[in-house]
DNA sequence: GCGCGACATTGACCTAGATCAACAAAGGCG
DNA sequence: CGCCTTTGTTGATCTAGGTCAATGTCGCGC
């Protein structure tokens, strides 16, 4: 499954982050410039992509599988930053050494720029440069609603936040409508969410067999998740009604 | 002291922010054309410059003083989730509606767009969105280090963090070194102190003291600092040695 | 089919920080 | 000058979530 992209350049046109990734909004011959400069990597799952502080001569879009970015101090407390699905971009122009650890959680592949081409041609092209400022900010809005959620969230609030999350990208992507049952697997460990949340590994067990035992989700196995009522998770995660869209 | 501003209209030439705020990158004639559609609004402290939700129909620049942007849940939690100083940015554009409550903390002066004009003149000014990339990527950094503050600090490190941040933005402003005593008046209420570390202002006030009983602080007043060794500060703050630059 | 290692669950106990409450200091303002 | 409001400090107690430890489950290699 990994091989098809491991191996084969794909075609830009085929992409399956054509349109949501950094080459968004690019007509036919930037794409092509692109083209000309991109490779392929692929990682295992539990593969680290980049350690804080490693010299990163690249810059990507996750194109498929999960990768983390997390921050490690010194006595091991470790904290997830970033958590970059499929389309989200990897590193920053401008920046010569990675500025955190960056682990694939699931396998993984990405469509890589090396800097200094990447960067040329963002400077030659506004719509990469337009494109990345608005996934920044995205990015900038979910961080600070993560915020929100590690300095005041309940654990409960926390677990039912992160489900939500996972549900609603997930649902997203596959177009699915959100307010009735939904379904998927969950593509962290316990551990991986703990350090997501700012919580331990024993507490997230703890609040999802509370879920579970309360109804607001069904567990198959450790990783299936059956939401039966999206709008009670969202509930339970104490954001205010819908969710609550701006863009 | 306000009236400066607030009533004449300054010239780009001699505004304090010129070399730092999104207008870095402009040349004469670029800065012209913003020159044309700016107009100052000055607050006083406490007074609210947006709510969330609202129609915001200008983006802004921080001259002088200082804002911060809260979230609140339905039930009263508040987490702030920036703090805008000098030649910071304020609001989206593309975006309608305002995502955070913005407050004026201290007297509040900004340089501010129409958002249609300053979006039609962003579309025909490259270096204009090129210096809001490198200050939203600055402002994600910012976010990430915040998050590990918020998930894994203890409240003595969250402390010691906040006093780190704002003597080094202060030190910085004002061209000091930053390795001997620093000297600073605190611009927050241990209320917003909490807000902004996920705290109770109780504990705020309490690891302050501690702080300050340890030798790490000294206190003239509630709000006027004296940091002896900024090395020390920052080793109470968790951080790894100095505070790591990466640029 | 058995044993091992990674992942997850559950229980017993403890502690950092929240909560509730009293009081102190510092302005502004009549 | 004394009163009231805002801001901050400190103490006593409570509790959510951390810590330590035992046990369970599943997939994989032999």
């Amino acid at each position: 499954m990994l091989q098809q992209y491991s191996q084969v350049t794909l075609d830009c046109g085929d992409c399956p982050i054509r349109h949501r990734a950094v080459c968004a909004r690019c007509e036919t011959d930037e794409l092509a410039a692109l083209d000309a400069i991109k490779f392929y990597r692929s990682f295992e799952a539990g593969q680290t992509v980049a350690w804080s502080g490693d010299k990163m001569d690249f810059v990507a879009s996750v194109v498929s599988g999960i990768a983390t970015l997390t921050q490690t101090m010194e006595d091991g407390r470790r904290q997830m930053v970033g958590l970059l699905l499929p389309s989200d971009f990897v590193g920053r122009p401008g920046r010569e050494y990675a500025a955190y650890d960056v682990t694939a959680t699931t396998d993984l592949v990405m469509c890589c720029f090396r800097k200094k081409p990447f960067e040329d041609l963002m400077a030659r092209t506004p719509h990469i440069g337009q494109r990345l400022l608005e996934m920044t900010l995205d990015e900038l809005d979910a961080a600070r609603e993560w915020m929100l959620l590690l300095g005041r969230k309940t654990a409960r609030e926390k677990i039912a936040s992160l489900l939500a999350i996972i549900a609603r990208r997930d649902a997203s992507l596959n177009l699915r409508p959100t307010s009735k049952r939904l379904v998927f697997d969950l593509p962290l460990t316990r551990e991986a969410m703990a350090d997501y949340l700012g919580l331990t590994l024993e507490t997230v067990s703890r609040q999802i067999s509370a879920l579970k035992r309360d109804g607001v989700i069904e567990l198959e196995g450790k990783r299936h998740v059956t939401v039966p009522s999206y709008d009670r998770l969202l509930e339970e995660a104490g954001d205010d009604a819908d969710g609550g869209f701006l863009v």
